[in-house]
DNA sequence: ATGCCGTGGAAACCACGA
């Protein structure tokens, strides 16, 4: 099975390279953040000429998250991270689809920093973490993947020493990502390329893409008894470089089994 | 070091993104 994520940066606006993305890969499962729409506004004629089923939840202008499954709809298990009854972002959803439960995040910014954008930041963070050892705890298999907005390490950025005091790359947002794969999660592009310069963003401008001057923000981490089934994972790099693309590229894994 | 590009919504500019 193949589990795909990609921030489109607006669904709409960018809605022919998804399709034709989907198109050429197929992936089984696909988590989409940034859809910039209001729920109304989400293109499910599209989506379903596609191949794919679908839940969302739409925000306007902003934020905004989907997942599209190839077999059957989606089965929702929540939308929105539990923890604060005032954050109405729409950041979270999660569903469960061919048994395995999918929690599609789009983590917030937090620039600048510091600041109020900052602190909602941390403090989704420390939600999400919540949330997450609750997830282990169910003992059931889980994807948790999206735009994490989080740089883990060094590696994971073309020019490490610009960026520390980025709302990305701050040492309270790296310590707080690793603290949330410390409970027991596998960051699966780091699991098979350990060192590999691996990147998922790259700016708009200032030739970005052709310098390879990118970031690595999305990422898959990956229950126990799914770390077991990973076989493969990988960048589409090449979509970033397609003609009115979003600035981030698709990320998939694939699992052993159907 | 930098929103230099891009989207969406409202109003011919602004908020926001990373």
């Amino acid at each position: 099975m193949k589990i795909a994520t990609y921030n489109v940066n607006g669904i709409n606006g960018h809605l022919a390279i998804l399709l034709r993305w989907l198109s050429e890969t197929a992936p089984d499962v696909v988590c989409l953040q940034e859809l910039k729409a209001p729920q109304e506004k989400f293109p499910e004629e599209a989506v379903k000429e596609a191949g794919y089923h679908a839940i969302w939840h739409g925000q306007k202008s902003w934020n905004g998250v989907a997942i599209l499954a190839r077999n059957a709809p989606p089965k929702e298990i929540r939308r929105g991270l539990p923890g604060d009854e005032e954050d109405v972002h729409s950041r979270y959803i999660e569903a469960m689809v061919n048994g395995i439960v999918i929690g599609c995040l789009y983590l917030p910014n937090g620039n600048p920093a510091p600041g109020p954008k900052f602190d909602y930041k941390l403090r989704w963070m420390e939600r999400l973490t919540e949330h997450a050892a609750g997830l282990l705890k169910s003992g059931k298999p889980v994807v948790l993947t999206g735009d994490y907005n989080v740089m883990p390490t060094e590696k994971d950025v073309y020019k490490p020493e610009r960026w520390v005091d980025d709302a990305l790359f701050r040492p309270e947002v790296r310590a707080a990502f690793h603290n949330l794969v410390e409970q027991g999660w596998t960051d699966a592009l780091r699991k098979l390329y350990p060192d590999e310069t691996i990147y998922t963003f790259w700016d708009y401008f200032r030739n970005a893409y052709g310098r390879n001057a990118g970031l690595r923000i999305d990422h898959f981490l990956l229950s126990p008894q799914l770390e077991k089934k990973l076989t493969a994972a990988g960048v589409d790099k090449l979509v970033r470089g397609w003609e009115k693309s979003s600035d981030h590229a698709p990320v998939w894994i694939e699992l052993a089994g159907k």
